[in-house]
RNA sequence: CGCGGGAUGGAGCAGUCUGGUAGCUCGUCGGGCUCAUAACCCGAAGGCCGUCGGUUCAAAUCCGGCUCCCGCAA
């Protein structure tokens, strides 16, 4: 059960190693501006493999035929809905989860940009047997992967999805035999990742440099951070920061060559990649050639 | 027919309202200056102005159809 590109490794290596008898995945859902109805990710893996896809709107209720099938192993990566305790509790082996996070650190449905808003240094994969509440349950196995500075969401989601399926891979037969780990998660220790809201897309300049560097790398490439600049919606992709003293937050107060310097609470953060409003993405050096720079200077930024 | 932004040498933009030889900041190539340079100076190449049609003596510019890109909302 997954639908995300993120639980597509998991799937293939499944295909691979075991007998996939059913996929379930979110419907299908209308996207973009041209509201064409995509399949899920998972799902077109899936088809691909001529392996049946099984599509609830509410698998609180439609579980029905999960359970009919006496499944001996159900394997959860990223499905995107709250699984009830009729199917957990069907297959004989459980119902195993795939989590991009160390556990009990960052449950819920973003623990990949969270890791990098909360300016983590390290975050994982947890291999964990489902409960009913989210992502509480005991813990299998876990592998650590180092969050580098230059990490951003699309880097670490690639890297984790890879970690996720060889450490189910290899959990898998542990589990099977049943000689698996199975280790409680400390309550204390919870925290929680739940998904990016809307007003945590938009940076603050009276944040520390790292933090908002951090939450721009945290955001890219989705769904990006924003500020506003010459009263447009401006998305920020890319940044490095100054520590400084600054007077006054929220101000363009340097224009370099290939960046903006604005001013917040300890320094200057220097865009230098941004996504301008109805424009492609674009190196900030670009930006600043289709401008006059000296209007930029002292600009206000929100 | 959900709302809005955009398409102009390789990149980013101006010019469009008020039609009249296509410009700016970069990049590229050549030359010069320099111990040296991503700095500075001189020069060059490179555009049927997204596409199709209309109006006009004349269209990047005005009118209409179409395509593609982007954000919001769902």
């Amino acid at each position: 059960m997954g639908t995300p590109d993120f639980a597509v490794p998991v799937l293939k290596g499944l295909i691979e190693e075991t007998n996939v008898i059913l996929v379930v995945s979110q419907p299908d859902k209308k996207q973009g501006r041209k509201q064409v109805l995509t399949p899920t990710p998972i799902k077109k893996l899936a088809l691909e493999n001529n392996i049946e896809v099984y599509q609830p709107a509410k698998i609180k209720t439609e579980y029905e035929k999960i359970i009919s099938l006496k499944p001996d192993i159900i394997i959860t990566c990223a499905y995107g809905q709250i699984i009830p305790k009729e199917i957990l509790d069907a297959p004989r082996l459980g119902c195993i989860n795939v989590h991009a996070s160390l556990l009990p650190k960052l449950r819920g449905g973003a623990p990949i940009h969270k890791a990098l808003i909360e300016g983590y240094t390290k975050t994982g994969i947890t291999i964990m047997y489902m409960d009913e509440k989210m992502d509480s349950g005991d813990i299998i196995a876990q592998e650590e992967y180092i969050i580098k500075p230059t990490d951003n969401v699309g880097i670490l989601h690639d890297e984790l999805s890879l970690i996720g399926k060889s450490l189910l891979l290899k959990t898998l037969p542990s589990i099977i035999n049943k000689t698996n780990d199975r280790i409680k998660q400390n309550e204390e220790e919870v925290t929680y990742a739940y998904n990016i809201k809307r007003e945590e897309e938009h940076l603050d300049f009276n944040n520390p440099g790292l933090k908002i560097c951090n939450q721009v790398r945290g955001l890219n490439p989705w769904p990006l951070a924003n500020m506003i600049l010459n009263d447009l919606e401006t998305k920020v992709l890319e940044c490095t920061f100054k520590e400084a003293k600054v007077s006054q937050v929220g101000r363009i107060i340097e224009v370099t060559k290939d960046s903006i310097g604005i001013s917040c609470q300890d320094g200057i953060v220097y865009i230098t990649k941004i996504k301008p409003f109805g424009k492609r993405i674009m190196a900030v050096k670009d930006y600043l050639n289709g401008l006059d720079k000296q209007k930029l200077l002292n600009q206000e930024v929100k």
